[in-house]
Parts: C-alpha cells; structure tokens; sequence
DNA sequence: CTTAAAAGTTCGCGTAAAGCGTACACTTTG
DNA sequence: CAAAGTGTACGCTTTACGCGAACTTTTAAG
C-alpha cells in the first residue's frame, strides 16, 4: 500500500486516525499500523478504505495513479481475445459462443507455431 | 476475492495451477487455496495475481465488473467481425490478419450452416 | 485396457504477522 | 491548569498464511 496516499485522503477529508478506524470498525492502532507501514491491511481491510475514500484499490497499491472510482473510461482501440471482456463478438448478428471463439484462439495458436517450426 | 473471476482467468488461459503458481513464485497448494477459498491471498500476493492476469484488483475482489486493465475501457457490447475496422483484434497481444478472420468468419459460417442442415 | 505423468484437492504444521490494548508524548480547547 | 484529543510505538495473543506431503482425479501415451 502506498502510504502517501491513505494519508493524503484521510487529510484532505480532515479525520482524525480514531475517527476513520471507527468508521472501518478497527482498533485505532491497527489503522495507524497501516499508515505508518508498520502492518499492512489486509485484503478485506484495504477494501473498507477504499469504499470509505471512494477510491480504488489499485490506487491504493500504486497500480493506478488516479484516485478516481469508478474508473475513467477510455477509448479502445483493440480488442484482445484471449482476455474474456463484456464485448460479445458476433458473426452476422448472431453472437459467438466461448466455445467457438477459444477454438479460434487454439487454431490461432497452432498456426502460429507452425509457422514458427517453419523457420 | 471472488474465486469464479480466478479460476475463469486462469482457464481462459489454460494455465495448470503448477504453472500458475510457478509465475507467481509461490507453492501450487498455495495458489489453490486461493481458488478454493481455503485461504485469502495477501495483498502482495492479489497484486501478482492481479498483473499475471492483466486485470484490475478491484475487479478479482468484485469492486468492479469488468475485468480490463487498465480500468474499464469504454464498453463494447457488440463487435460484429464481418464489419473490420472497428477495433484491431489480437490473441496474446498479436494482430489478426484480415485474411485470419475472414477464414474464421468462413469457419463460423460453413460451422452453422452444417448445422441447420442437421435439424 | 494399462499405466505413468500431470492436474487438481485437501490437510497438519510451523511461524510470520495482524490486530488489539496500552502507554507515552504532544497539541488543542475550555 | 486540567481534560480531552491526536499521533506514535510496542508487547502479547491469536489468527491464518504459506508450505510440503499425501491423496484422488484427469489426461496422455504405449
């Protein structure tokens, strides 16, 4: 967890250390553990933060660098099929199954490394 | 953690948990507590699950649906194949061809075709 | 079918560390 | 000045993480 950035939200909310460890029902100690770096919360723990300073957990752990939640919408420019996303693929309307669309990534695959052999 | 997310990205990939575990550095019976729910996974360990995945920690512990990352890309919810040009399609991070596709398309027709004969 | 290897499941043990209470220094408010 | 509030530090207890090992199930090869 980076530790600057708990502590900047509690700040900028003006809470005091007990106050937000009674608002996530744990000791006061136990949350100063966490931002001074003495214990790290743990994953059911940094997920109550998170709700209560609106924010995200990747945020939380430095995966992500805006604080923002929900997250930002992006614009897309392509479309992995290996990664199962919310995006149904369809073929003249009608909708690919995940049976259909993993026998392509396999028949991808093996083409590939045939192709590779070739060389 | 949600373990259906888990197990789904871990199949999606068709990863053994020997494998799996091995990525991460850690025991298989480790990783497969994890799925199992037998034990919750630290917030190093999500973090590595998290990267290994290309997914979003708040999407394995359900603080959001959808599994993109970086966080939620605008959502597709339709992407018709025959009609290129919408969004670049990969597997494992490589394009397809349009000649790739166009053969899948075929595959996918001649496919339901044999089908409706049947019935 | 037989059988060996790989994949997946379960569990006891040792121990790292989470969480708590408590104690202390310092600041603020009445 | 007390009295209450804030932040910091630490010992103790208990939780539960991570591991290896034993085991069952599935897959693949002969």
């Amino acid at each position: 967890m980076i530790l600057d950035r708990v502590i900047e939200l509690r700040k900028r909310k003006r809470w005091s250390l007990q106050f937000t460890a009674d608002q996530l029902g744990i000791a006061k100690s136990t949350y100063a553990g966490y931002e001074s770096g003495y214990r790290r919360p743990s994953l059911e723990a940094i997920k109550c933060i998170a709700d209560l300073f609106e924010t995200s957990v990747d945020y939380l752990i430095g995966r992500v660098d805006t604080p923002t939640f929900p997250p930002e919408p992006e614009r897309i420019k392509q479309l992995e099929l290996t990664q199962f996303s919310e995006a149904e693929l369809t073929v003249d309307g009608k909708p690919l199954s995940d049976e259909e669309i993993n026998q392509f990534i396999a028949f991808i695959r093996s083409k590939r490394e045939i192709e590779r052999m070739k060389v």
